[in-house]
DNA sequence: TCCAAAACGCTAACCGTTAGTGTTACGGTC
DNA sequence: GACCGTAACACTAACGGTTAGCGTTTTGGA
């Protein structure tokens, strides 16, 4: 329609200023630190006006965290793209270990230590891992084969229990095993959620 | 010892100034919204200077979540300061019971009404919460009674779950039974974060 | 009585971010 | 191939939160 797919100068230019942003931003803070490189510095560096750069970019913590939209919808394709009949938490569970290998990669460690050093990164890390819950329990919540059985509170909670596995696991020394301990609670509290929502009737859902 | 309780001129004037200070932001924050008052008129109105603002004040969102203080220490207090041998769970779903009641009160309605349109805000709560979970997972952790059984990851996990509790509840349209499904999942998890921590053999504690 | 610390104040600036206003380059259309 | 609407880009100037630097006053304790 009015989407040709993403040919064309125009396309490609944009989407050459952006990376070329992203990437000058990346490095002058790996070198000198998030702090220490202002918003000017980097406009001036990438060669394009401050006003470009936001032009792209919503923040100057937005820099860092380039390519979040790609963790949100990995985590909504893991519920509506698994199979039919799939159990739920095993296919999450799926994805956040692909997540946490991702992060605690070799390559990834200057940024996450970047990241954990400063308290605005750490606020927009969070408040996105919040929004990433919020998407993934509208995912949960309109699955057909869920919604029998679980109340919009429940699809909530399990939402906000994965990604705090997510954020867990990134963090502690060993993150296969501690997967391995969060997911076995995550595991449980979905059986208790599913079969007896209704038991105490404090209110229908 | 160099601690003399809480009495003296300055003390009483120093607490009297942050009040004031606090008041006058809240009142101006609610009259006219949050992001249209700025810090040198909320100084100008307490009658002190900005500096001395910021000095009592660490940002402009912490005038709004003022007492946040008693939050932590209430819940660590729900854990250390339990009758011996009492549970974990409900200990502490009595006091999250109790924090969504004060803030869904009557009263705290205009106030959380302006945290949730302003992002700054929104953002300044989510990160207070992460702080409280990781306050909470240390009590956890400090528990003679539970460390025996539980593995710092799992202290960390409940924790989190149990601040998770505490923020879907207060966004439910019926807090009381939201609280009542979300715990019955965290009672789950925690009966499978107890019994059998070391059933699968990835890492001896 | 006097001192050191702490509270308070002022000025001036830094930094992220945004309006306002143009200017250019491109894609689609005739 | 000429044309037009639009989107990318640029520049200036400002706003609001925050802090550094430095000086003044108050106060609790020696």
């Amino acid at each position: 329609m009015t989407v040709p797919p993403a040919t064309g100068r125009r396309e490609r230019k944009k989407a050459a200023t952006r990376q070329k942003i992203a990437d000058t931003a990346l490095r002058l803070f790996l070198e000198r630190g998030y702090d220490a490189v202002g918003i000017r510095e980097v406009a001036a560096e990438a060669d394009v006006a401050v006003t470009t750069l936001f032009s792209h970019f919503a923040s100057k913590e937005a820099l860092v965290f380039e390519q979040d939209e790609d963790f949100e919808q990995r985590l909504t394709q893991a519920v509506t793209g698994r199979a039919p009949h799939a159990p739920l938490i095993p296919a999450l569970r799926h994805e956040i270990e692909a997540l946490v290998r991702h992060c605690t990669a070799a390559g990834a460690a200057p940024i996450w230590r970047m990241i954990d050093e400063s308290p605005a990164l750490r606020k927009y890390d969070e408040s996105m891992r919040l929004r990433h819950a919020e998407t993934l329990a509208a995912a949960i919540a309109a699955d057909p084969e869920l919604s029998l059985s679980l109340s919009p509170t429940a699809s909530r909670t399990i939402a906000r229990f994965v990604i705090d596995a997510y954020s867990l696991a990134r963090e502690e020394a060993d993150p296969e095993a501690a997967l391995d301990e969060i997911f076995r609670m995550i595991e449980a509290a979905w059986d208790a959620a599913g079969p007896a929502p209704r038991a105490s009737g404090t209110s229908g859902r």
